[in-house]
DNA sequence: CATAGTTTGATGTGATCACAAATGGCAAAA
DNA sequence: TTTTGCCATTTGTGATCACATCAAACTATG
C-alpha cells in the first residue's frame, strides 16, 4: 500500500488528529500508568499509521503536559512530585472554583438534573471499583458543570490540568479502597439548587483537593 | 547537502525546538500581528530546516493556543474576539495573583532591587514608544516576580495565556499613545516592600486588568 | 463591465528512508 | 558473583517525495 491517507476533507478526522485524541482521552482517563513509555513506530502501529502522525500527536501531547519527553527524546507520561501533584491540586481548585462561581447564575434545572444523572453513574463506579470509569464519571460531571460557564479558555486550561494529574490520579484512585457515594458531588448539587455561591465555591474546593489529602496522608 | 541533521546530543538544540522556541518567543513579544498567516515551507526557509521540524513547532504553537489552525490546515496568528480577550484577562488576573501572593513571603530585597530595573526599562520603552520592547520587558518583569512564587506549572500556564494574547496586545499597544510610567508596578513593589498581601494582590490585579479597560473603551 | 468557470501555483499531509544515538543484553575479565 | 566493555537492536530525528486540496489569478462568456 503506497500513499493512501485520507484526504483533509474527508468525514473523517485527519490521522493525526485522530492519535491525537485518542492518546488524551486515555491519559486523562488514566488508561496509561504513570512512568509508562509510549515509542513512536510503537503508536503507529497501534494505530495503522506512520511515524509521521504518531510523532504530531506526541508533540501536542507533550505541549500540554499530558506527556514528558526524556532528554534523549524518548517519551512517557510523568511522574509527579508531591510537590507538583500539590501544585496542580492548587491549580484545579482556583480554576475550577471560578469556573462553577461563572455556571451558578446559568444553572437551570436541566443542568442540575443531567449531573445528578452523572452522579449516579460516578456512585455506580465507587462501588464497581472501577477507577477508569470512576475518573471518567467525575471528569464528565464536572465538565457538565464547567460547560456552563461560557468560559472556554479557563475550561481548555482546567482540561489541561486534568490531563496532567490522569495517570496519577490513576494510580491514586486504583489504591484506594473506599465506597462513600461522592459527597462533596451531592453538596455542589445542593448549592447549585440553592443558589448559593459561597457554598458552591467550598464544595468545589473540598471536593478537588480531597483527593490530594489522600495522598499525602 | 544530504543528511547534514544535528545529533541529538549537540550542544545546539535540536531543529524543531530551536524553531519552536524562536516562534514562541516571537508571538508572546508581539511580533507578529494578529491573523497574520505562516506557511511551513517559509519556517522552514527561514530556519534553514525542512518541513518536518517546521510542523512540529507549529503542532507544539497550536497546542498552547498561540497559533490558530484552518480548517484546511492553514496556520496563523489568532484574531481574537473581544470576549475572548476578557476571558483570557481574566485567567491573567486569577493566576497572577495568586503567584504574586505566593511570591511575596519570599520575596527578599535583591528580587525587589532587580524588579526596579527591570521597571527601568520598561519606563524606558513607554517614552520609546517601542511597542514589542514595552511587551518583552513588561513580562519579564512579571516572570521575574512569579519566578519566586515556586509555582513552575502555574508560571507556565499564565505564560500560554500571556502567549495567547502577545499578537493582540501588540495591535493594542501599537495603537496607544500614551507616555504614563508604569504606575501600577510601581504600587506592586511597594506591596512587596511592606509585606502588604492584599495590597499586592489588588496592585497585580490592576496592572493584569487595566489594558482590557483600554481596549473596551 | 461583471460574473462564473477554469487552471495553475502554493500548501498541508502522510509515508518512507538514512542516520545517529541510546538502550539493553551478552560475554569476558576481575 | 560482580563489574566492565562491546555489540545488536530499538528509537527518535530530519529530509524528501507523491498526492489531494485550496486559493488566487485568469479567461471566457453573458
Amino acid at each position: 500500500m503506497i500513499q493512501s491517507q485520507r484526504t483533509t476533507a474527508d468525514a473523517a478526522t485527519a490521522a493525526h488528529d485522530r492519535v491525537f485524541r485518542a492518546l488524551r482521552t486515555r491519559i486523562m482517563h488514566g488508561d496509561i500508568a504513570p512512568g509508562e513509555a509510549l515509542t513512536l513506530r510503537g503508536i503507529g502501529r497501534e494505530f495503522d499509521v506512520s511515524m509521521t502522525p504518531a510523532r504530531e500527536a506526541v508533540r501536542r501531547l507533550v505541549a500540554e503536559g499530558a506527556l514528558f519527553l526524556s532528554s534523549s527524546g524518548r517519551v512517557s507520561t510523568p511522574e509527579l512530585s508531591n510537590e507538583r501533584i500539590e501544585e496542580l491540586a492548587a491549580l484545579r481548585a482556583l480554576l475550577e472554583v471560578e469556573l462553577a462561581s461563572r455556571a451558578l447564575p446559568r444553572a437551570h434545572m436541566a443542568l442540575i438534573d443531567r449531573l445528578q444523572t452523572i452522579n449516579t453513574s460516578v456512585a455506580e463506579m465507587i462501588t464497581k471499583r472501577d477507577a477508569v470509569g470512576y475518573i471518567r464519571t467525575n471528569l464528565e460531571f464536572h465538565r457538565t458543570l464547567y460547560l456552563r460557564a461560557q468560559a472556554p479558555a479557563m475550561l481548555a486550561i482546567a482540561e489541561t490540568v486534568w490531563l496532567q494529574l490522569g495517570p496519577t490520579m490513576r494510580a491514586l484512585y486504583g489504591r484506594l479502597r473506599r465506597t462513600e457515594p461522592p459527597h462533596n458531588h451531592r453538596l455542589i448539587i445542593a448549592a447549585l439548587k440553592a443558589g448559593d455561591e459561597p457554598g458552591l465555591r467550598l464544595a468545589v474546593r473540598s471536593d478537588v483537593t480531597q483527593g490530594l489529602h489522600l495522598l499525602t496522608s
